[in-house]
RNA sequence: CGAGGUGUAGCGCAGUUGGUAGCGCGCCUGUUUUGGGAACAGGAUGUCGCAGGUUCAAGUCCUGUCACCUCGACCA
């Protein structure tokens, strides 16, 4: 009626056109607004909460895997940054330059760091000496500036936030471990706190990392089937070392360079977030990383025992979830919608006829299914629901992942795949780039990754028809 | 960077042949309301993106410029 047309106004249907609905939730739901910078976000405080929760998160598992803070400096001296070739190649066209202080021209000039590979490696080269400083596990969460042509909030921006950990090594293979570990460290934060299903798999030569012997990647599939690369994790081989002089001792007095890896992870996973979970409602939380996992909604709210009764609830509750009460004046279709809208993982709605009889409305914000709850022993029931919803958004995803991903065998089939399905495409590869590279001209699809899982679906490549190499996944990445 | 689109109140928009700046929602005050975006009464809010130009007069016409959006190109 009148209320579902004013919320069809309000946010685009995903299905109508994704990209606006996509914004129409960032905006509604208050998770960033447009700055008077260009490119940039401010990301207000829903945004913000989420994103601490995601840097808690994060930030214990990589001090459970015996990484440490830093900060390092904001700005890189040209000089700097262009001591590994590939690396500075990789980032020339995207790095912002400060060229003045105050009103007199640098020396140097300086870029504002778009990575901090250059940093620590200087850093390292200074603090490293023996086979006793190593390994060096540093993380450092901190903003980066890229001057990006086309932004958009949360999935590219010019400067946004994140983490990089930089980490130096005896050996390769312990530098290779590490790589790994932090991939997976990725991944179950993604699955386990974001719901977000995701694929380990390693970047083609082409899509790795600028100064990266190898680049290892968890790509998720969005609702409109298009792949987010959600996080990264690069093994620079020696690479870095011989380029920034990291040299130590080892056992035997040997001279030896250290064996680095970088891994990073962006404020773009909440647009991940956004475009996985999400629905025309507005945005989707899992409750893992919602700021307020459930808010508390009176009924005829200004009659007596209903707002004492909803704190009652709400001081019982806070012991066991995040929990907030909506006891502002307005209307409760009201709050219903806006909750919804700021994604709330689950609603409790206590009026006169609950009190009497001793229960609440609970009502999931991923289904909207409605159930009534005693009120004596919701310290349990609640959390166990917010386990069910976890678990379900994380299902939902995970058949929504499987359901499209398809096979190719045959040219045709694979570009009929690629224009008509959204999904994935796993196919055959020679590993020649020019392979690689006709495909993404023919198609629009890029290789998203060679899965760790890998499959002989045929023996010779999609594309040229040369004895295959590698099964990749193949799609339409944001 | 290319093509297209949009800039007018917090948000969404209208503004005719150039002639006093408007509407809806929101906001503020009060009263009544409250199980899916309440009703009534009263009230506040504008460098019309910015800079030039034409004109007695510009939101409106001209030139330039900036920003944002969409689709491409580019991009770890």
């Amino acid at each position: 009626m009148s209320k579902e047309k004013k919320l069809v106004e309000s946010i685009t249907s995903r299905s109508e056109n994704f990209s606006q609905w996509y914004t129409d939730v960032v905006r509604n739901a208050e998770l960033a607004a447009y700055s008077s910078v260009r490119g940039c976000m401010i990301v207000r405080p829903l945004g913000t909460a989420i994103w601490e929760n995601c840097q808690k998160d994060l930030d214990r598992r990589f001090k459970e895997t015996g990484h440490v803070n830093v900060l390092m400096p904001m700005f890189i001296p040209e000089g700097l940054l262009q001591k590994e070739k590939d690396h500075v190649e990789g980032f020339a066209p995207e790095v912002a330059w400060v060229t003045h202080g105050g009103e007199e021209k640098l020396q140097e000039r300086l870029c504002v760091r778009p990575t901090s590979e250059t940093l620590f490696c200087d850093h390292y080269a200074q603090i490293i000496q023996s086979w006793r400083d190593l390994p060096k596990l540093y993380n450092q969460w901190v903003s980066v500036v890229r001057w990006e042509k086309t932004t958009r909030p949360f999935l590219r921006t010019t400067e946004f936030f994140w983490q990089e950990g930089h980490t130096a090594h005896a050996t390769a293979e312990e530098a290779i471990e590490e790589t790994h570990r932090m991939l997976n460290v990725y991944a179950d934060f993604l699955e386990e706190t974001l719901a977000i299903p995701v694929i380990k798999g390693q970047k083609t030569d082409k899509e790795k990392f600028a100064g990266a012997e190898e680049t290892y990647t968890v790509e998720a599939m969005m609702h409109d089937g298009k792949a987010l690369q959600s996080g990264t994790s690069h093994f620079f081989g020696d690479g870095f070392a011989r380029a920034f002089n990291i040299q130590y001792s080892d056992k035997n007095n040997e001279l030896q360079y250290v064996w680095q890896t970088s891994w990073g992870m962006s404020t773009r996973i909440i647009g991940a977030m956004i475009m996985v979970h999400s629905d025309d409602s507005g945005l989707v939380l899992p409750p893992h990383v919602a700021p307020t996992q459930v808010m508390i909604v009176p009924i005829a709210q200004h009659k007596e025992g209903v707002l004492d009764k909803a704190n009652e609830l709400k001081d019982a509750l806070k012991e066991v979830v995040r929990v907030d009460i909506d006891d502002s004046d307005r209307m409760p279709g009201w709050k219903f919608s806006e909750h919804e809208m700021r994604g709330v993982p689950l609603r409790l709605e206590i009026g006169p006829r609950d009190i009497k009889n001793n229960q609440v409305v609970a009502v999931r914000r991923d289904t909207g299914e409605k159930t009534i709850l005693s009120i004596d022993d919701l310290t349990e029931t609640i959390p166990a629901l917010l386990e069910t919803i976890q678990q379900s958004l994380y299902d939902a995803a995970a058949a929504r992942l499987s359901e499209r991903i398809y096979d190719a065998t045959e040219w045709a089939e694979f570009t009929q795949l690629i224009a008509e399905k959204p999904g994935f495409v796993r196919a055959m590869w020679c590993g020649d780039l020019a392979c690689e590279e006709q495909i993404k001209d023919e198609t629009s699809a890029t290789s998203r990754c060679l899965p760790f899982e890998q499959e002989q679906l045929s023996d010779t490549c999609i594309c040229c028809g040369k004895p295959a190499k590698h099964m990749v996944i193949w799609g339409k990445a944001y």
